[in-house]
DNA sequence: CGGGAAAGTCTCATATTGAGACCTATACCC
DNA sequence: GGGTATAGGTCTCAATATGAGACTTTCCCG
């Protein structure tokens, strides 16, 4: 943002500004990341399979999907268990600290039905403007 | 995601699934962006001005706060509110439906610092694997 | 007169995501 | 036996989103 001549990197150290030190930004960085919200919230209500998944969320990509339960496992949110079927079948589930974050992000989720009515009058306001 | 031959807006359809329809997904898109929670903490200490929050947040470029607080008026969480200085300045401030949805957020954040010494630990053991 | 500040916009360049083919092995259908 | 489906992915290429940074206009300061 800054306008200036160094990078970005050197001006944010000598102001003692360190975005991957920030405890905050690391975390929500992955909570705040496009799926892992609704991806959680179908794990909530039951462990479910990959392709279980995805059907639950038609409009995600395989790809999106495996990178998004891969840092989610990363994180110690989720577990992956693989079970020896025939194909072989992956079963993906919260971890207790998974569970724990549930409450909070509910919490939004509650927020956003609430006031969804009022979003929606704003951006009608806003954009009759 | 389904392997299938029509659009998937089709198959959705088809399927009573209407993400565009889904309030949860209209509020959190908007919340979960990616510099809309900085923002909004930034605005929750006091209203700020346009480049004092670029300056708060170093690494946001000027286009992508601007979209921010673009987005957050249009819902009706912030407030955009130009002064008629020399040269006009222009400043950003929650609205009561921003300050409501600082509680939610909160928790959030506070789960975050709460949980980032467990999650640094899983992430480490995961890369060591 | 030179320079900086205000709040953006505009144009690229780069990064992230999406769409969809492809893979291996097994099992069911007729 | 041949066609089709399932499982859980990976891979490539195209579309989209974001970042970097130049440029704008009007003033005040020294």
């Amino acid at each position: 943002m800054r306008d200036m001549e160094a990078t970005r990197r050197e001006m944010w150290e000598a102001m003692g500004f360190f975005p991957d030190n920030c405890p905050i930004r690391m975390v929500l960085d992955h909570v705040a990341a496009k799926w892992t919200l609704l991806v959680l919230l179908e794990l909530q209500a039951k462990p479910m399979r990959f392709n279980a998944l995805g059907r639950a969320l038609p409009d995600i990509s395989k790809r999106m999907l495996t990178q998004t339960l891969r840092d989610l496992e990363r994180d110690g949110i989720v577990t992956r268990e693989v079970f020896d079927t025939k194909p072989p079948s992956v079963e993906y589930a919260l971890t207790d600290m998974g569970r724990s974050l549930m409450g909070p992000l509910l919490g939004l989720v509650d927020w956003a039905e609430r006031h969804m009515d009022p979003i929606r009058d704003a951006q009608r306001v806003y954009d009759a403007a």
